[in-house]
DNA sequence: GATAATAATGGTACCGGTAACAAATTTGCT
DNA sequence: AGCAAATTTGTTACCGGTACCATTATTATC
């Protein structure tokens, strides 16, 4: 009984073809274009095709007809869950049209962006989805020149590259100033990291509260939170407890512009003896799910990712089809989540 | 005043080299291996790279080579924060030798499993990173003839396909098992999903709590979890309590096979006037980041789901570099991290 | 039944790199 | 200087699909 090695190495579509006892062509079309084919023909050809193994070969079709069938998501870091039902988002809708995704991380740090989009661009993604940096004028030149369309995301930088399918982080600032102000707070301050978003939803919260005359507003910008190469807001919490406990005039009120920094937080004030929202009330930001389900529940803003990521791939492909989009930016909705720190 | 579209639509490496001089090869060369041309020759090409703008056709290069320097990742489900950590350890492993990766979602179905990897295996990836499902078995000749890396990961299954980077779940419930019954605790339950991986953390807590001597032990499946579409072990809190409340014998200690499923389950006790774990006990599964920010701080099992994701990826690469690999498997270590609800 | 219109199929070239080998150039050595 | 060895550069073919156009088979029309 002598052991058969299957060498299938690797089915072509000319030995499909020979098989099937059609051209090549023919063959091909059997695949793409099932209409242009006699229906016994192309049965013929898939039968063939089934019995040999075949799998197309994407490469060579990309290579031929310019079109990859691939996205690229570059964003900042899968560290945090900040962008992942954006990417969940952006899979769903990619999956649903045949797309697949390449997904590359940027670390926050230019040079490494840099090598991500010109890795992308190499491999002749169909488009491109990324995070918005605060450095992009400068590529608008490039993607329009390759003809390659382009959606931003997580903000609405004032000069966009190309589409954009994100909120005004300072709107996320002000939502969260209106809220602290409506429930009657007079004073409060926002405890923000470095990052561009932050930096402007703290911006506008300060700018809203004040304009909503509190009596006092201050901001406060963290340390680098980065624990050997990991960057977590979580860890936030404890500096922040010690900062409002070091005050003589504790802010009645806190924003945090992540809730992971509002749930640690909360935890270090409530060992420290303060009560929330007794003695201090806390909103964060993203509408993080264990903030959902922790008692109190945590007030946060929600950013809807999920939708901003198939928002910004319906632009992405709708570009693609040659139809005009219905318009260069989408903007996601934000909505306070009232919970019980507030 | 004539508008002059630069239509710089694609530079080719032929382009460059007759830009500066050389042959197609020796451009190719001055890119690919530096060191077979001379110093002079190869800033010469580089020069032109710069000045048109060329970026290498990755496709192509691909389609020659036969090697695409990407990586598909196959997971089940980007809803839940379980695999980011392994995805991020896939990302940051894979970028540092240059590789790309192309995840897909196969949404715990079949069928959709079966076109993701046939889609990426069309795409000619170089290598297959995927989470363990249950059929594997038939796989493992389609994986064998097209002679491609296959790493499955989470689990290890008694007939893996290639090669593993996981751990045995059963080790897992053992692991919360011999933690309950160190605590002293009599009785146990162990609450999970349907999921394969869930039900054999369960099988394990019971198999070792029983081996210990624990008077009473039992094992809840929670119904689906499923809500408009999605699934969030988070909702499933409320009914264990109710679960636990119902009895008329409760479990002295409970386990849940994952962490958002004990953070939820912590507060519905809490608001049911219970002390935890002064009243009952809890443990849960992957450390998340809240469950240690939160306070009690949470009992649960570290999974190393980072260098589970290195790893994995560094079995790939060494295959795909020619040497033959130190090890088929390599079992990630679990580690109970003892926080105060236990 | 002959011709035109339409549908189905086939032939050829090409996408942009690189492998493999050949040719030319440079270097080392007596 | 002269020749072998090593280095550098060039030539050709090819990877596996698909676009484009030519050809053949089928159907429609008078």
């Amino acid at each position: 009984m002598g052991r058969t090695v299957t060498k299938t190495v690797k089915v072509t579509l000319a030995e499909v073809a020979a098989k099937a006892g059609v051209s090549k062509m023919t063959a091909s079309r059997a695949f793409a274009q099932p209409g242009a084919v006699r229906a016994e023909t192309r049965e013929r050809v898939l039968a063939a095709a089934k019995r040999l193994g075949y799998v197309p070969d994407l490469i060579a079709s990309a290579f031929s007809t310019k079109t990859t069938k691939v996205l690229g998501v570059v964003i900042p870091t899968l560290d945090v869950s900040t962008f992942s039902d954006t990417v969940r988002g952006i899979s769903d809708a990619s999956a649903k049209a045949g797309y697949d995704i390449l997904i590359g991380q940027t670390k926050y740090d230019d040079e490494t962006e840099d090598r991500v989009i010109q890795a992308f661009v190499g491999r002749r993604v169909d488009g491109l989805l990324m995070v918005a940096s605060e450095r992009q004028a400068d590529m608008k030149a490039f993607f329009r020149e390759r003809d390659l369309p382009v959606v931003q995301l997580w903000d609405i930088p004032k000069q966009p590259i190309d589409m954009v399918s994100g909120f005004l982080n300072r709107d996320a600032g002000k939502l969260a100033a209106k809220h602290v102000h409506a429930q009657g707070y007079s004073s409060a301050a926002v405890y923000h990291t470095d990052l561009y978003r932050d930096r402007q939803q703290a911006d506008g919260f300060v700018w809203q509260a004040k304009k909503l005359g509190l009596a006092q507003v201050e901001k406060v910008l963290m340390p680098s939170l980065e624990t050997h190469g990991r960057v977590s807001e979580f860890s936030a919490g404890h500096l922040v407890c010690k900062d409002i406990l070091g005050r003589t005039n504790r802010p009645r009120a806190i924003y945090c512009t992540d809730d992971s920094m509002a749930f640690s937080t909360y935890f270090e004030l409530i060992e420290a003896g303060l009560r929330v929202p007794e003695h201090i009330a806390l909103c964060g930001f993203n509408n993080a799910e264990y903030g959902q389900y922790m008692r109190p529940q945590l007030t946060t803003i929600d950013v809807d990712g999920y939708a901003m990521g198939t928002k910004a791939t319906e632009m992405i492909l709708t570009r693609l089809s040659g139809e005009p989009p219905h318009s260069g930016t989408h903007k996601t909705q934000l909505k306070l989540i009232c919970g019980q720190t507030t």
